[in-house]
DNA sequence: CGTCTATTTGAATGTACTCAAAAGCGGTGG
DNA sequence: CCACCGCTTTTGAGTACATTCAAATAGACG
């Protein structure tokens, strides 16, 4: 397989820390590249997640739908970030959000034994993954923080602030699903902060 | 050291997968019994967490104070839980969260030097810490699903049916400030609840 | 018993919501 | 190239839920 297609994914591990060439070689050959349309679903609530993928190109979102149908969206992902819900790719419990593409996209992506081989075969990887567990929760646990304790108008100053281009990018009804809020509410508060500047 | 008092925490740890005596008693001994007054204080935010610690009596709560001086709870702990913010204990960056006892509560602390060498030499620890990471992310992450799309009504219920200890045993203001509500707001939710019942 | 804290209640305010409709924008086909 | 369609965003009016400020009542503890 050409490895040219994951020099993104190699910078993106070397991050964390060194990965050998076999290593990194013997991991990449679990992936299965997947190209995603745009508003194509890589998996769906309530049914099981089998792939977990990372992202080399364009972007996709993970939302819940609650019960009045009603969508949160959980976080947008962009090139580097991980997907799939993995409380069910682990223990076959329904997907509690849905990931689908907002724009075309190309994923690559590991079945659970594979990658629960490449977790007991490469001690980098196995080693990477910790690390990011613990990030991930740390992050998880930020976040729960802040959407409890900001106001939407704050929220969304700090996400025009700290990513511009997911705010240039995404549509503005799936920002306030972001936020947690009406896309009029939305409306309403973006034409509040401009008022203010002028 | 006397065994019996560790015996809550084995139990703890064989939930998850079995411990050796010794792999035990190696874990243990790193352990140093601390007894906490009521009001007391574990960690403070914004000051490195030195300690992790498992809750073996008692009960204490993790909260956030946000730059308006607005109390958020992010959990309560009773026998069984661990505190203290992993963040800060790991990366010596400030901790996001105080914990402090809500009852007299003994707890048996670890530092992280010796909390390091306990994951490097006791493999049964490191897997049991390697399960507690996974579970602790995926719960944190169902709590930010449902603190985004549960009213506040839909909250306090469900923790009056999955939690009925919690909320005879907590004075009801720290309910309110975990469900991130003021405590006027539960008081008068709690009066539609009771009314709507008669 | 008195003091301190927690809880309840009242009235006015604020923020986001619902329902409804208009305006804006982007892509497609004639 | 433009007209039309579908979808997104904005705006309006009325409503719901939680907040603030303020005060009264209830409970806990020395």
């Amino acid at each position: 397989m050409n490895q040219q297609q994951f020099s993104n994914l190699r910078m993106h591990f070397e991050e964390t820390d060194h990965f050998s060439d076999e290593a990194f070689k013997k991991f990449t050959s679990i992936l299965t590249p997947v190209v995603l349309k745009k508003k194509e679903f890589f998996n769906m609530q309530n049914e099981q997640c089998r792939y977990l993928a990372y992202v080399n190109s364009g972007c996709l979102r993970a939302f819940y739908t609650d019960n009045k149908g009603d969508e949160f969206t959980m976080y947008f992902a962009f090139q580097n970030w991980w997907i799939g819900d993995k409380t069910s790719f682990y223990s076959g419990t329904p997907s509690r959000f849905s990931v689908q593409a907002l724009e075309d996209a190309e994923v690559f992506r590991a079945d659970k034994t594979k990658w629960e081989k490449a977790l007991d075969e490469i001690p980098e990887f196995e080693k990477w993954y910790r690390v990011k567990t613990r990030k991930s929760y740390e992050a998880s646990q930020q976040k729960l923080i802040s959407s409890q304790t900001e106001s939407a108008e704050e929220k969304y100053l700090k996400l025009l602030k700290n990513a511009p281009d997911i705010v240039q990018r995404i549509p503005q009804h799936y920002i306030a699903s972001y936020l947690n809020i009406k896309p009029q509410s939305l409306s309403r508060i973006r034409k509040t902060i401009f008022s203010k500047k002028h």
